[in-house]
DNA sequence: GTAATAGTGTCTGTGAGACACTATAAA
DNA sequence: TTTATAGTGTCTCACAGACACTATTAC
């Protein structure tokens, strides 16, 4: 019942890592590769200590905007919420660390040179990421992120997020396709996204594609962020 | 880039936090009245350290069982699950404490009576809860377990787990009606748990009912955990 | 009897899925 | 030309919401 000395709390560090995802040819998500032990020379995900000046929330941003190597430009257009807390005894090997996980949501941007003040971090197919080694339990991380936006992009309008400031229904339906990794039927798609309120706005603009085809409306974010009904992956269950 | 001296880490404390909720005449919290400063008092959630060789996860557990001074053969039927994690700087005034809260739903249990090894452990409407003045940023802490729960009404069969082992449609229509604050229609609600597999089984007895009624069929939580597609609160938003 | 709960049947409107069709661009 | 994209129209089926109706119990 919280009768505790304060002079005698566990030992305990506490760390931020953030699963920062975004949609380029693959869905992919930045990873930086570490050069210290333990897991030297491993691909990890963004992270760091939470100093004891700042709340968890703004240690989260700050390692955002750190170790990603974001330009200041870039990083109003990126969302950021928290995913989940990992605090197995041994997920650490040094000692007793707990990590709150951090989810970030961004269009594809470039990343800076190797050698910069930044990390040495890269984008990375998101397929290949789990193929591979993560330290840490980097793994599980991403696979929680990996579903909890799978799951968003059902019931809310986070997608435009990956799309960026200017896209087109083109655009977003093939983020859908390519974050679900299922085929969706685009004439469907433009109905439901255009009758959903608030979801996009015209800008008026067209935009030509190189690979032909007839000009596409461009389009911004709207104001609206649920989508109520909401879009339907896999074809319904049950029968 | 993780290159940090482990004996230089800073100062924390991690504590876990359980929102236990259940649905009696209204959709209820437990709550634990503080005996030592901060907050002597108080009502609080229940919660404690996690201690230096267990995992987040299983302090929880621990705690659950420790503070709420529920039964073991109660125990098991209770559904705990992550729910976020509380980093504010100040939030605890003796020292830097960051919370994990966890999401907790049973059947509506009786308490031990106080003065056993478990806290002054009570239930409390949650309106009531979040009219008064709660310790610490607990107040937060129940408004997302609240918020959480409502929303895994529409698309789990989590329902079941506040009904208990035996119920009848009815209970879990009432269920449903005190956690949303909104009334179902019973007959389109029936219609949607018997035809969701796996939502509910029945067990071939029947109840009366103290206030009149046709005997109801027994029913037991099924194997699904999945709606698909989900139940909806509210009328369709949008027009 | 009345009140309360259990349970069934039916109509309607919305909207998702399937898919045919036209239009406009690049190569 | 062919190929790829943009965009519209239409039919059908599933299903949620509304609600009428019967059945069986307590009081």
């Amino acid at each position: 019942m919280a009768s505790y000395d304060p002079a005698e709390f566990p030992p305990f560090a506490v760390t931020v890592d953030i699963v920062l995802l975004t949609v380029a040819d693959e869905f992919s998500v930045m990873l930086v590769r570490r050069g210290v032990d333990p897991f030297a020379g491993v691909l990890a995900l963004p992270g760091g200590f939470v100093l004891p000046d700042e709340s968890v929330e703004d240690a989260a941003h700050r390692e955002l905007a750190e170790e990603t190597g974001l330009s200041a430009s870039a990083l109003p257009g990126v969302h950021l919420e928290q995913l989940a807390t990992f605090g197995d005894v041994g997920r650490d090997p040094r000692m007793r660390v707990v990590s709150v996980a951090y989810l970030g949501l961004s269009r594809l941007t470039p990343l800076p040179t190797a050698g910069t003040d930044a990390a040495d971090a890269q984008w990375l197919p998101v397929s290949t990421a789990l193929a591979g080694h993560l330290a840490f339990d980097h793994r599980e991380m991403l696979e929680a992120a990996v579903e909890r936006v799978r799951a968003k992009l059902e019931y809310t309008t986070l997608a435009t997020t990956l799309a960026g400031e200017a896209f087109t229904l083109g655009d977003l339906h093939r983020i859908y396709e390519i974050v679900w990794n299922e085929e969706l039927d685009l004439a469907n798609f433009r109905r439901k996204v255009l009758a959903t309120d608030g979801f996009v706005e015209s800008t008026g603009a067209k935009r030509v594609s190189t690979a032909g085809g007839a000009p596409a409306t461009v389009y911004r974010r709207g104001s609206g962020t649920l989508l109520n009904p909401p879009l339907s992956r896999r074809p319904r269950a049950g029968h």
